[in-house]
DNA sequence: GTGAAAGCGCTAACAA
DNA sequence: TTGTTAGCGCTTTCAC
């Protein structure tokens, strides 16, 4: 029935644990041996049994991608990155399992220790917010469980992988500038979040440059939710000197301000500009379309997974990798009124 | 280090096979000796070696949620489902998989044949549009791999959960009627999906109740997208004779609408109400915010991943079960001009 | 109703 | 470089 390892090594004319040191690429076979196995497992169109190699290995071949799914609202964002982690995996026949927790429940150790004794994956791959949450990073420590990052805010003996948000802000509000605008309002996301301060930072940093000083009144809490983008942007409209553009530090706050732009019969992009963060499909679909920053999710999830497997594989050692920005530059934004 | 079932055997002072009995809920144990056994579990706080399970037991406790990414614009709605069904899962303490495949390439059927010769899924979960892709299920029975639907065409002999999406749009496009509308339009969804067919034979019903003739320039071909909605609204709103009303098939496409109202001049309700079917959270960040039918399908993918695990587990059999819709009035349907 | 022995398919440790 | 032996933690089969 099912062609077994042992079946595989009769036809190839060797034991079984020649078959395993070809199977895990192992040193100590020579060329032409490796290559009499792998012609017989082949031929044979042998599968190694799972359950079996873990069980033996004391291995799982397993990697579990976290995430709260409770502070995250754009849960394509989370999809993508999934998608990204999963086709990683796939490419080293790793499996994958998905597990939210919630870093407000107070059982998120307990559900942690779950999954490792439940499971035992080989590693983690962690998703923001829960990056740098230092009761989960003590946690796989202790537990020997090894992780990569998306995003993560510390950085430093990190693996995973980064965008430079700061700089990809500064960029953005630059883009105001260069429009004309002056009074330019920021929406903050959820505070310690590390994207939410990366994008105020960049957003200072954009200001202060341009030698403009700060107007308190122009920055306002968020929480990267549509409802907290609206409540916003209502304040800045009601302002006696309001904005003439606003950036938003997510595209759901940004859709939020549009909103409250309607509601105040201000014409985007004529009477106020709007710009986001993150290039969700939504950005594309409103009218009109989203200035925003685009952050590729799903490649993201793939650099991030794929650091992690070279960790666990031994293959020289995961990194922090840095990849690239763009603007996407929309009908959301035009020159100051 | 671990705690193995053999500890456990000794601490209750029974056999190895005892502690196995009474953890899987086999017969042949008294009510004293499982409880004895309940409490070492218990106490020791035992957790089952997943891999030591499956390969003495010849099963995964796996279940893999299938699902075509190619075809799914709106990838919310896939992750609603993925987190009912890994809700179930886990209540059940069966482990969860998630296997994008793609209907249109070719290896369809080799990458299914891979999932089940390296994973062994206990049973699957499928997801529309692939709950009737007649060569998945085919291999799917030849495997012998039990399998649940969520929103499946074929319903006799499938196990799962539907909705009635026929009736949903029936009373959708009856909303619309009562607010005076005549001439509504149609933007229909991908054809063969399961969804596009109900949601196009509800507006026909209501229709025809309400003694309207059907004309045919008002019901054009969408495809889910976005952009397929607002290429099907530039063709009604070009009509001599444009129509008041337009309810599209899903609301990505009805976002679309939206937008392509925006290009003509026409304002939305005032000048043209818009519907859509769903329910994402898009559907409530435009402006106005759409009138649409609200789908549970987090709630839907939990159903459909119990009555699979009801069929594996033997209690009972698990059956199609048909779950209520509901109404969301929102801001961008009003009366007739 | 309960237990003893054998073995699932693979790999670790050691030997040759 | 290759093979042998033992055993991972559980369930099966079959005996009692």
């Amino acid at each position: 029935m099912r062609v077994r390892l042992e079946d595989v090594a009769r036809k190839a004319g060797v034991s079984p644990k020649t078959v395993s040191r070809v199977l895990n690429d192992e040193a100590n076979v020579t060329d032409t041996t490796r290559e009499r196995v792998r012609a017989a497992m082949e031929e044979m169109d042998y599968r190694p049994h799972p359950s079996a190699r873990s069980l033996a290995g004391n291995r799982s071949f397993l990697v579990a991608m976290l995430y709260d799914n409770n502070d995250n609202p754009a849960s394509t964002y989370l999809a993508e990155i999934q998608d990204g982690v999963l086709e990683a995996c796939d490419a080293h026949r790793y499996s994958m399992m998905v597990r939210p927790l919630r870093m407000r429940d107070g059982d998120f150790i307990r559900r942690l220790d779950a999954l490792i004794s439940d499971h035992h994956p080989d590693g983690v791959v962690l998703t923001p917010p829960i990056t740098d949450y230092a009761p989960l990073l003590k946690r796989l420590r202790e537990a020997n469980v090894p992780y990569a990052s998306v995003s993560p805010v510390r950085q430093a003996k990190t693996l995973g992988v980064r965008m430079d948000e700061q700089q990809a802000a500064r960029a953005i509000v630059e883009h105001l500038l260069a429009l004309g605008h002056r009074r330019i309002a920021h929406v903050i996301g959820i505070a310690n979040h590390g994207a939410s301060r990366w994008r105020l930072a960049g957003y200072r940093e954009a200001m202060a440059a341009a030698g403009l000083d700060e107007d308190p009144a122009l920055v306002v809490q968020g929480a990267f939710t549509f409802a907290s983008g609206v409540e916003a942007a209502r304040h800045l409209f009601s302002l006696p000197d309001r904005p003439t553009a606003v950036f938003a530090a997510n595209d759901d706050m940004a859709t939020g301000v549009m909103w409250a732009a309607g509601e105040y019969g201000l014409k985007v992009p004529h009477d106020v500009s709007v710009c986001g963060f993150d290039d969700t499909p939504l950005s594309r679909q409103l009218w009109p379309a989203l200035t925003t920053v685009q952050q590729p999710s799903r490649e993201m999830g793939k650099i991030a997974a794929e650091q992690l497997l070279s960790e666990l594989r031994g293959h020289g050692t995961g990194k922090l990798v840095q990849i690239p920005f763009s603007l996407q530059i929309r009908g959301s934004t035009a020159a100051a009124p």
